[in-house]
DNA sequence: CGTATATCAGATAGACTGACATTC
DNA sequence: CGAATGTCAGTCAATCTGATATAC
């Protein structure tokens, strides 16, 4: 009686659960660890490609953001901290770091004196340019494997679930 | 090659990227940032069914390893690293913790005078059943707008991905 | 002897909170 | 006046590293 499929680290725990719990239906921890934990293995591979920029996941994400904005590569600090989901604090120390490094300036807003633009400099979006090309490589490596079908099917059906979970459903 | 679903939040970066860079294939990004998205919304859901027993998610994630290992609910610090990707370090100090909050024991280990034995208590036991039973029924009330079929489906193509990883292809 | 187990102190990086000044 | 913007200092939780003691 026994469930292997294919097997990943998922199925194991499924199966040990079910055999401790029987009495409880775990099948929704199916998706959902798969979902946590395919996520923790990507961003490691990521990461390591970040890191070859001098990059780190979120500073990628905040150049990255400010890029594909469109010249000229501005941004007011409230629309990056809605973006990438973290408190005013947090974009501030982040920004503080990356004006350091000479990636990004701060300039007042002539719209509304309460208020900043950041902007990638020179040197940022030369450095953004470049990573990003790399990162959607990088990607491209880790899912070379999957079946282009397969893989359209995952998008798909991944869409549907974030789609719910922006929606604030459950 | 669409990728035009109803619309997320991806989306609508994948269409910001297409204008600024249409020299670059972006659709890696599809699959990719979405698996992290609704990993990071997912996240928050099931931390706030934790905390309410006064758990964080890694607090949860120890006593449930030990939990569905089954009786005795005992593991060595090690076998506990090494499923939850942590440090030596990291288990010592989530050990100690949970220790002091009378959730785990500590033992030596008969057959090895270098390694532990780490147990639920009673205590411990009893807190994880609780919290498992409504952390499951928390996943179901996340995942039921989505349909049967779909979530199958889903789940298939996670599992595949998710197997690429592991694998560590790429 | 070299490897494995676990602990500990210290350092680190990143995040948050709450108070504040400024401006709308 | 009340709401919004951004900064700052301080704090916090969680992690890692490297040194250490012990036992295989």
């Amino acid at each position: 009686m026994n469930t292997d499929h294919s097997g990943d680290a998922v199925d194991a725990i499924l199966a040990q659960w079910r055999q401790e719990r029987p009495d409880l239906d775990v099948s929704p921890m199916g998706p959902i660890g798969r979902v946590k934990r395919c996520s923790a293995l990507l961003q490691r591979r990521l990461d390591a490609t970040f890191s070859t920029f001098g990059l780190t996941g979120w500073e990628f994400d905040v150049l990255a953001t400010l890029r594909r904005s469109g010249a000229p590569y501005s941004l007011a600090p409230t629309t990056l901290l809605a973006a990438l989901m973290v408190t005013s604090g947090t974009m501030t120390h982040r920004l503080k770091g990356l004006e350091g490094r000479g990636l990004v300036q701060r300039f007042a807003n002539r719209d509304d004196a309460r208020s900043l633009m950041v902007q990638l400099t020179d040197a940022g979006l030369a450095l953004i340019n470049r990573a990003v090309e790399a990162h959607v490589e990088n990607e491209r490596r880790i899912l070379a494997s999957i079946e282009p079908a397969d893989l359209a099917l995952l998008d798909v059906h991944l869409s549907r679930l974030l789609i719910a979970l922006e929606s604030g459903q459950g």
